[in-house]
DNA sequence: ATTGAAATGTTATAACATAACACTATACTT
DNA sequence: AAGTATAGTGTTATGTTATAACATTTCAAT
């Protein structure tokens, strides 16, 4: 079997995408490691490269299974764990806590306030920045006197998609 | 021991609190399943109580130990669940996502979209829930076609006593 | 009294995540 | 080039969170 088939049998089997924007969000990673001296090392690339071309919020075990697959060696949940750790640290991927899943992350180091549309029918999600949203979270918490570390902010629903329908 | 002693006790173990605002919430919640006919048993109760009267969000394997401990029978997680759904459904307790930890509602019924703000350092969580926020929450899905229906915002970092000290 | 639906008891297990320790690779020192 | 420190990985085991499945009980409506 030759690569290029492999790939595709690979990317149909798991239902991966593989648009500009995920390419995009893949060179932009390797050169915010290289600038800050971040190792990418093999595991993490491909445990980026499986959840960002993920068409949903992937879950920990699922992960596991595409890896193992995709390169042959069995892998252990700690594997995962610790890329999923590297990823999140560094603002590659965000993990949505409502779901237990993990997601890549579009613009990765532009901000660190995510937000996350998610549809409850077809379990795809948008990202859904907005500055203007983020002021207002803070100027809502700073109200009472609280210093905003990190927020989590998941918006459960239809989307357009599945509403026509 | 009589019961009076035994439930400080009990306070004082577990650190419960029981202000006014928790009399009046567990209050709320009684009036509000007799007029929709809820079936607010003795379990739900005892378990609503556990959560609203803890200071911090509480886990269900400590509401297990907590309501063990309490009623003297044996619990099993499944009791424990049952009833955080039952409270949740009706929008009596919150779950916090990120924390895997389930908090008392201080006004139920009142609204669906409930904020919280949790301390890193104390564990100590305060609801903020703001009108004008759930506002731009939904404006913000909306702009992209997003039908609502429901909302996790969970804001952590530094409580006001914990930035003092 | 019967029955049906909801609630609870109980056992087992699924799903999600980390601790701990051994080993390897790398890159930095002298 | 050998020494050594650090980060990364392999592996086993286990901790933590949550649910499936089925038996039994409770209780209100007929």
């Amino acid at each position: 079997m030759n690569v290029k088939f492999n790939v595709v049998w690979l990317i149909m089997k798991f239902n991966l995408k593989n648009t500009k924007e995920v390419q995009d969000s893949i060179a932009k990673v390797f050169e915010i490691c290289e600038l800050n001296s971040l190792v990418f090392t093999e595991i993490r690339q491909k445990i980026f490269e499986i959840i960002i071309k993920y068409k949903k919020p992937i879950k920990a075990y699922e992960i596991l299974d595409v890896f193992t697959e995709v390169t042959g060696k069995r892998a252990h949940p700690p594997t995962i764990y610790r890329a999923i750790d590297f990823l999140i640290e560094n603002g590659f991927i965000h993990k949505l806590n409502s779901i237990n899943s993990y997601v890549g992350c579009f613009h990765p180091k532009v901000h660190k306030e995510c937000y996350f549309l998610i549809c409850k029918i077809c379990n795809i999600y948008q990202e859904c920045c907005d500055k203007n949203l983020t002021d207002n979270i803070f100027k809502t918490a700073n109200k009472r006197d609280f210093i905003v570390s990190n927020t989590t902010l998941e918006i459960e629903g239809h989307c357009h998609g599945c509403i026509q329908k």
